[in-house]
DNA sequence: TTGTAAGCGTTATCAT
DNA sequence: ATGATAACGCTTACAA
């Protein structure tokens, strides 16, 4: 391994030298700086940032928490956060923490350990003191907090959006799915979706789902057809329930959209592939995670923010799971 | 924060005995050594992995460099990798090489400099210097390498296999598509079902792909039907495309698997969601991400490893895209 | 059994 | 404009 030792003897200067014409900064003479960065080139040394990292107490490492990559909206998310940061020299250390507090904490403790300069987290509970008390910037991704930087999508108003669409075009007896109980976009979107349907005077019920795993997804399905067999309409959580009702749909022999009609949402890869493809509430998931990464980087490098949070619209994507209707 | 000499202070102690009593290592008294605990726990310590890498000039960290995250393969194995070493205590440092050597570089060398102890790549030229030349221990994740470490899915086979199935099943128009020259495993796959094919003289046309990507799959699916209008089986390289494939099919009013049948590869969660569900070559992705992060492990541990490649093999997934036959 | 101190590879302060 | 050197937080000889 070759250290600045060694380029500071190759080109016959003092390791503080090095060390200026590396970080550019101090008064360093030309003739000096070409030699040394000829040195460097010679031994193809490049700095330890471990070293680095433990004299400066700050790293270029980024810590990222996302609850399961495996989800088919989260690469997007990481893809996102990675491209800008990666763009900035930054690096990310990675995390799965499956919802859950305690890996969640775990997770935390070691980018803390490994001096990361600053969090992204996808976590469902912002105010916990793990978050309070971290004292290097973080940023809530696909999450809202109230007081602290947050990049998200208005779920609230996807659910609307859905319940609109989904009623504007005939279901007179909709299901409506609601996601896992600890998992807050999913209820927002569920209860903006019950805020508009009752709005509407629309008739519906609600299904209660405890996951988002592809193998319990069937099963939930399933059970919406059981429970509410002259369902006209479903609401899903997400594009994996709102897949599964498809299949199930068919199934059972049901046209999609003329017997059932069907919205998803996230508009992951998936849902324009199915046949039909499916309607679906969109939301930006590559640029929130490009955001959240800018919005950290300039936190940590001390800029003033004009906003520290930023809510990303979503849209509803009308495919071919809805009927067709005058606009 | 607080560091080693705090908890020494608190505890009365020389950092020596705390740090003895952290790694468990030199004699300590059994009363020293709960002095020191209680201090550790009153002060809510925990080591800095930074200065810890730094002395040892070993990390806890390992690289994990991959194509493309939100191509849905690639998900599956980043979180087998994830779980094997979160619980073997090592973080991972994330990224995204997009199949291009040059980020493959950048990556390699921001892994050195922070003193991985190891990585996990997924590239399609392991025999390059970067890779020869890294004096820590390196496993290849669905890429083969002769005389490196690698844990891969049998792509040959599996495009045997395909080829086996599709002919059986009746298909005499047969069109194979290729991905992307550069991508090793792609290739595998196509000359394993070229070969297989020709073998039983089948008759066949072969469409070159050169990308994985949603956007382009439409195209190359349109491609087959236009180029090739008698095809009635395709073998696609990926589940991507043979999805893309299938939604061209439904398009064009062909009914599938009655006039075409399709077989894609790798089972990702999409396939069984589609409808019809896609028949598939499956690879254990997850379960090859464990194993790539176990070996890894042994490497870096300096166990003997009994084997230094793991190959799995794939399986015929039949579902709907092809027709049913005797056993 | 415990403590002192050197050293890991940097950066930054202070002389010169 | 450049060089010595202390310091970052830890581990490990070596001494006691």
């Amino acid at each position: 391994m070759t250290t600045i030792r060694d380029v500071a003897k190759h080109a016959g200067v003092s390791v503080a030298t090095v060390s200026r014409v590396l970080n550019g900064n101090g008064y360093v003479h030309e003739d000096t700086r070409s030699k040394v960065e000829q040195a460097i080139r010679e031994l193809n040394y490049t700095p330890n940032e471990v070293a680095r990292s433990l004299y400066k107490r700050k790293s270029k490492l980024i810590g990222l928490l996302l609850p399961d990559i495996m989800n088919p909206y989260f690469p997007q998310l990481a893809r996102g956060v990675e491209d800008e940061m990666q763009e900035n020299d930054y690096r990310l250390i990675f995390g799965n923490s499956d919802e859950s507090k305690k890996k969640e904490m775990e997770y935390i403790q070691t980018f803390i350990q490994n001096n990361v300069v600053g969090v992204i987290s996808s976590t469902n509970d912002p105010e916990a003191d793990m978050y309070q008390d971290l004292n290097i910037p973080v940023v809530f991704l696909d999450r809202t907090s109230n007081d602290r930087p947050s990049v998200y999508a208005d779920g609230r108003e996807g659910g609307r959006i859905a319940a609109r669409e989904i009623v504007r075009r005939g279901s007179k007896a909709i299901t409506l799915m609601q996601g896992p109980a600890n998992v807050r976009p999913a209820q927002e979107r569920f209860e903006g979706a019950a805020e508009a349907l009752a709005e509407q005077g629309a008739s519906f019920q609600v299904l209660k789902t405890t996951s988002f795993s592809l193998s319990r997804a069937e099963g939930f399905a399933q059970e919406v057809f059981r429970r509410y067999p002259d369902t006209d309409g479903v609401i899903a959580s997400n594009d994996i329930l709102a897949s599964a009702v498809l299949k199930e749909a068919h199934r059972l022999g049901k046209r999609v959209p003329e017997d059932v009609q069907i919205i998803g949402f996230d508009d992951i890869l998936l849902s324009s592939l199915l046949y039909p493809s499916l309607s679906t509430i969109h939301q930006p998931a590559y640029e929130m995670g490009r955001e959240a990464a800018k919005l950290l980087i300039g936190l940590i490098e001390g800029e003033r923010m004009e906003r520290s949070s930023v809510e990303f619209s979503v849209t509803f994507i009308e495919r071919q799971t809805t009927r067709k209707v005058e606009s």
